[in-house]
DNA sequence: TTGCTCCTCACGTCACGTGAGGTGGC
DNA sequence: TTGCTCCTCACGTCACGTGAGGTGGC
């Protein structure tokens, strides 16, 4: 036994062995709070761990191995086991979201790059006239997505039927921002109508100015795979061969009967105002 | 028409929100020689860039998106059509091994943080004199463990057989350092023998000292699972307890026949010397 | 006393983001 | 001429890796 410190403690060396955290590593987790020594010499600054805090080090690497940054690392470490399960949990399935995101972009991108000249799309122009719309408009990231425009769609509808007032054309969704992990939209779910409506809660009632726009019709199934990139990358490309510039958002028109149309029949139309 | 420059070029800020990717992203790409401007203005420094370099910038915003490095981005756009496409697979083949590994790893983090005092490992000691062993070591990565082991096992009992050498214990893996997807070892493959045998090729000849070990024994299913590292960590806190120090490398020992055992029997053992 | 380990800066990496301060084009 | 866009540094971010130069412990 010794008097200044227990007996068992490791020098960083030991410790960074045993733990699979490099030195740097142990230094920075010891600046950060996240990982501190048992003791450490005033006089040399010498870090000593105990095996007690093996456990810990070995979970940071884990979750470091996973790509958890190092705040999340300390918050989680906080909880108590089952709630820390459960914080990992949550992560993980950020993590799988996120892949599968992946997973589907490399299904385009290789079609992309065979030039297995894409599925052939036929772009056509149209003169869409002003319109009244109720619309929702809302920051949303790509995962909530299609619950948010269900919702929304639901709420407009059901807006109009208590006010008494006519849809007088199909819904539309218009993008004002890209949307997928990184970025929210702003995403707008619109609703065309006649008569008067006034504005409840978040639903809002504006004019969508009269223009052209540039148009593919797409089946109902490419509503959420690499097929709906192809779509926007099939007018894009065309806008671009004829110098059109996009003046308004891109949006979907949902002009099909959603539920009872089958994966294969034409649904709806990605265009391009301009 | 302009004599200094093609007519539908467009500044930075015009491609940058065509192509989704930053301003300071396009500097950078051009820096690097990745995505250089169709022209630049030598008197303002202005960067002008052609319609038909979206494609290119597309991509590469794409590739980013699957977080692949700028210098390898830049070889696979060097390719053409299938070749590219080829790259891109082979990438996401590493990414989704990557992904598998670490889904593992979730399995196992979850049950050490519920606590749920994992399996019970039966955690004993014994002691191995000294023997000569046969060996091949190489330097491998997880991935191509399993196929190393394999074709080491069988390139030295050829040898020994080809000596008219008896194998005299059972074969074990010695992992000097770890084996992951970052780390590769070195792994030895040993195989115990008496007699006299001449190094040849890789295989090599050697005397492992005796000692003490500690040992838990293993399912052959849990070869390649969660619970494999539940044995590590499991023989790992037992030397901790008891303050054993371990002096060479970790173990595993194949003591049963493989190829006949079912999935739930007993088959190897995780073991630490000290 | 000799090495060896540890210490603290400081700078590099990767792919950008975020201003500061200044010039150019319509 | 006024703004607006563009330019080039320079510094920050994240989680470390890699020395440089110096001290402490056995």
């Amino acid at each position: 036994m010794n008097e200044t410190r227990p007996v068992d403690l490791m020098l960083i060396r030991e410790f960074s062995t045993r733990s699979r955290l490099s030195g740097k590593a142990l230094r920075l987790y010891d600046a950060l709070g996240l990982l501190e020594p048992a003791f450490v010499d005033p006089q040399s600054g010498y870090r000593y761990y105990s095996p007690g805090q093996l456990e810990r080090a070995q979970r940071i690497s884990y979750l470091r191995q996973l790509e958890m940054p190092l705040p999340r690392i300390a918050e989680l470490l906080e909880l108590e086991g089952a709630m820390a399960a459960r914080a990992l949990e949550a992560y993980w399935r950020e993590v799988e979201a996120l892949h599968r995101d992946k997973r589907s972009l490399v299904q385009y991108l290789e079609q992309a790059l065979e030039k297995k000249e894409i599925p052939m799309f036929n772009i056509e122009t149209r003169f869409v006239p002003e319109q009244k719309v109720a619309t929702i408009e809302r920051r949303v990231y790509v995962d909530k997505l299609p619950a948010f425009i269900d919702e929304a769609m639901g709420n407009i509808y059901a807006g109009l039927g208590a006010s008494g007032v006519q849809a007088s054309g199909v819904p539309f969704v218009i993008y004002h921002g890209k949307v997928d992990n990184d970025s929210d939209g702003p995403v707008e779910v619109c609703v065309p109508f006649t008569g008067t409506l006034e504005p409840v809660g978040e639903v809002r009632v504006r004019v969508e100015p009269a223009h052209e726009e540039a148009f593919t019709t797409m089946k109902k199934k490419a509503v959420d795979g690499p097929e709906l990139m192809h779509g926007y990358d099939a007018v894009a490309a065309w806008m671009l061969e004829r110098g059109r510039k996009c003046t308004l958002g891109s949006r979907e028109v949902y002009w099909g009967d959603w539920d009872k149309l089958a994966p294969e029949e034409p649904a709806f139309d990605i265009a391009y105002p301009f």
